[in-house]
DNA sequence: CTGCCCATGTAAATCGTTACATGATTAC
DNA sequence: GTAATCATGTAACGATTTACATGGGCAG
């Protein structure tokens, strides 16, 4: 569903052919709902059906290119399913931090390169979407200029502001994940090995509950220091 | 693919029945990977079709459980998939990310109700996984006392560091989501409506591109204060 | 005229969800 | 004895991926 509605808020700012969808969608409603362009083909001969979208062909386009735009139904649907407060929440699917979760039988070398790549991978996105950001905050975005377009003047700085916003949860995901991985390799670096571990991330705690039985006398003081946050 | 490790994950710690993996699953494992029992199921018994798990029904079960074991080739394919380093990321999935994109065509009300509901919805995941996490560090979390029983004992503080970085990944990006929403709350509350915006989230740029055409003549010094880092 | 990008698709396979079926056990 | 829970599944459908097909335009 997330897909069809995706597509659907991107032609409600303009009209667009499925290739330039393919392309242009990655930098908007893309960038949180990614799909290959075959699915895309499919899913607009859907929107079609539905006649959420029209689309249309030039008799004289010879590379017979269809041009969607959203109608009247489609804004009224595309409302209605935004606006809408079910309590079923997508599943939570993170295939990364699931190879991470058993990486610990692994080697210290593959588990650094594990780390590393994952803050690579994130490095990359927080510049991607902090220039994103920053092409609202300046209006120069494409999206955005073509939904100011039809947009109450007053209005403008309201649009301005959620569609920044909007970027700016992709911002902190990407800003969250490099300061992970950078704590997980900070750390990494106080072990010499795996059966040399210098410090903890988190303070102990009454881990002796573990080797002996409880007893209700309070845990130590810790010995070692914490350092992730 | 990922389900598959995530079961063998789970079961190279501990042997399990497909009911039980669908209901301790969710704290392990199936944090990252959420699957409905029907598919765990499916997925167990084509898992033991490949051969890397075994699966074993009492004779004398009424209830006729099967359980099932990692065999030594689930071991060695879990270890090739953990490590495995290719550039193929999962795609961005987030609905309701898609959803705020979209929700500037709402009214305010609406547009708070949904930015509520997530803020609420991450305070209970930061709450969950914040205890989660602290399990681990008691040494007190079921799967972690499993793990650790076939460890060296001279690994077992890698091995909890390690589990507790991979749920503090979950924290994390539980307190971001919060974040994100209060600080888009704190704004809308100083906008009276969608014509009277008070604060922008972000500096004003050279905004007059968007008005005039580009003169060469820089920006005039921002009017209004930046609220969001 | 050859290879590459434009532009749109189709087919098959896999992954995931929804709905339903079944029988046994346990708590009241 | 009856309702809830235990325990395992199956069938149908929808979503997604992978692989391939096709035909036009354009640069060398």
């Amino acid at each position: 569903m997330s897909l069809r509605f995706a597509l659907l808020g991107f032609l409600s700012t303009t009209p667009a052919s499925g290739y330039t969808l393919g392309r242009k969608f990655a930098d908007g409603a893309g960038a949180m709902w990614e799909a290959l362009p075959s699915q895309i083909y499919l899913e607009l001969q859907r929107l079609e059906d539905l006649g959420l979208i029209e689309g249309e062909t030039a008799k004289d386009d010879k590379l017979r290119r269809r041009v969607y735009r959203i109608t009247k139904r489609g804004r009224e649907e595309l409302k209605i399913w935004v606006e809408s407060e079910s309590d079923e929440r997508q599943r939570e699917r993170d295939a990364e931090r699931v190879r991470f979760l058993f990486l610990d039988r692994s080697g210290l070398p593959a588990i650094r390169r594990h780390v590393e790549r994952h803050r690579l991978h994130y490095e990359q996105q927080l510049e991607r979407w902090n220039r994103h950001r920053d092409d609202i905050a300046d209006g120069t975005q494409e999206r955005l200029v073509d939904r100011l377009a039809d947009c109450p003047p007053r209005e403008r700085d309201f649009v301005t502001a959620m569609k920044w916003f909007a970027f700016d949860g992709l911002v902190r995901r990407a800003r969250m994940e490099t300061g992970w991985a950078e704590d997980i390799l900070t750390w990494l670096d106080t072990c010499g090995s795996k059966e040399e571990v210098a410090t903890l991330p988190f303070e102990p705690r009454r881990r002796e509950t573990n080797r002996r039985k409880a007893t209700g006398i309070d845990a130590a003081p810790p010995k070692r220091r914490s350092q992730a946050r």
